[in-house]
DNA sequence: TGACCACAGATTGTTAACAATTAACATTAA
DNA sequence: TTAATGTTAATTGTTAACAATCTGTGGTCA
C-alpha cells in the first residue's frame, strides 16, 4: 500500500528541478519562463513542461496569465510572513507527531544525507544551495507523514515565504551555523522524546 | 488592474464543471474518471482534460496514480481536519484585521447578498447549495483583504476540508440555523468592534 | 483445482504539428 | 513628436497521433 511511486512522470521530475532552481534563487524572482526554452533545456516536449508550470503556479512559485506565460512570483510581503511562519511550524509539528513512533534507520539516513549536503553547501558559502537543502530538509519532515494533503498545504505556504529562508541565512556570520542548527532536531528525534522534538522544531523555526 | 480574466481556457472551464459535478454528488465518490470519456463529453481533446484533472488532484477533489488515472476522492475527512480548522480560523481572523478599519457599505452589500442566497438554499433544504454559499461567504471574508497569497493558502486548506462543511451542516435539525449562525459575524463587523468580530469568527468556526 | 504466464484491449504518458493570441516594431497621419 | 494602426515574429492554447503501461482474460501445466 502507498507505493513510493518508483517511476515518476517527466512532469513531476521537472517540477522538482524547477522548484529547486527557483527556491534556491538560481532562477530569479520576476524572471519569465518560456515553454519552448524549458522544453529544450529538459529535452522533452511542451506537455510535461506545461504540467510542471501548472503545478508550480498552484504552489505559488510562479504566476501565470492566460496567453502570457509564467513569471517566477515575487515572495510575499513580510507582514504575511509573520502569519505564515507559525502556521508552518504547526504543520511540521503535526506531521512529526503522526509518524514519531514509527521511525526507522532509513528515515534518519534520508535526513542525514540532506544535512550532509547542506554542510557542504555551508562550507562553500553557496547560499542558494544552502536554502535549497534547508527547504528540502523541512519538506522531508512533512513528506515522511505520507499525507498528500499535509504536503500540499505546507508547500502552498513555504513557496510564499521562500525569501524568508534566504534572508534569514544571510544573518549568520559563519554559514556552518545554519547546518549546526539543524542537528538538534535529528538528535531529539533519535532520543525518542516527542515533546522535546516538537520544542526543538519550534525553537528552530521561529 | 486585476482584470477578471474575460476569456478562460478550456481547462479552467472544465475544472469548474467537474468540481460542481463532484461536490454536488452527480459524480459519485470513488468513481473513476477516464480521460477519453471526459474528452468526448466536453468535446475537447485530452489536453485540457488532463489539465483539469491535475488541478482537481491538487485541490484534493480527485486522487491520481501514475498510469492508473483519477478517482473521485473518497478519503474520509481525515484527522487532518482537526489541524486545518484552527489554521483556517487564524487566516480568516488575520484577513479581517487587515481591512477592518476600511470597511464600506459595498462590502456589507457583498456579504449580505451571499447570505441571502444561503438563506434561500436553507429554505429549500438544498445542502449542496448551502455548502457552496457557506464556503463562498468565508472566501469573501478572505478575498476582501486583496492578498492573492492569503487567498491561495486559504483555498489550499478549505478545498481539503470541504466535506467538513457538508457534514457539519447535516447536524442541524433546521437548516435555517446555518444561515442564522452567520448573522452575528456581519453584526459584529457593523458594530465596529474588532476584538468582538474576531471572537465571533472563532466561535463560528470552532 | 490453482498458480503462473502470455496476449490483447483499454488507458494513460508523450510528442509534434496546427491554431489562436500576444507583443514588438515599423509605418503613417495629425 | 506622438498617437494610432497594420504587419510580423514569438509564444501559448489545442489537437491528434504515437508510445508506454496497466488490467483482465484465457490457456497451460503441475
Amino acid at each position: 500500500m502507498n507505493e513510493p511511486q518508483l517511476v515518476r512522470g517527466l512532469g513531476e521530475q521537472i517540477v522538482e528541478r524547477l522548484r529547486e532552481d527557483i527556491l534556491s534563487g538560481r532562477i530569479a524572482e520576476g524572471e519569465r519562463l518560456r515553454e519552448v526554452d524549458l522544453a529544450k533545456r529538459f529535452s522533452v516536449s511542451r506537455g510535461p513542461i506545461r504540467e510542471a508550470i501548472q503545478q508550480l503556479a498552484w504552489e505559488g512559485v510562479v504566476e501565470t496569465d492566460r496567453n502570457k506565460g509564467a513569471l517566477v512570483s515575487t515572495s510575499a510581503p513580510n507582514e504575511i510572513t509573520e502569519l505564515i511562519i507559525p502556521l508552518r511550524c504547526t504543520i511540521e509539528k503535526y506531521a512529526i507527531r503522526l509518524y514519531f513512533d514509527q521511525l526507522t534507520e532509513d528515515d534518519f539516513l534520508v535526513w542525514e544525507t540532506i544535512l550532509q549536503k547542506m554542510k557542504q553547501a555551508c562550507e562553500t558559502n553557496d547560499f542558494a544551495l544552502i536554502s535549497e537543502h534547508d527547504i528540502a530538509f523541512h519538506r522531508s519532515l512533512v513528506t515522511r507523514a505520507h499525507s498528500p494533503d499535509l504536503l500540499a498545504i505546507w508547500s502552498a505556504m513555504v513557496s510564499r515565504i521562500r525569501r524568508h529562508f534566504r534572508e534569514s541565512h544571510l544573518k549568520y556570520k559563519n554559514p556552518i551555523q545554519i547546518y549546526e542548527e539543524h542537528l538538534p532536531i535529528i538528535e531529539a528525534l533519535r532520543d525518542g522524546s516527542l515533546t522535546e522534538t516538537l520544542q526543538t522544531i519550534e525553537d528552530h523555526i521561529e
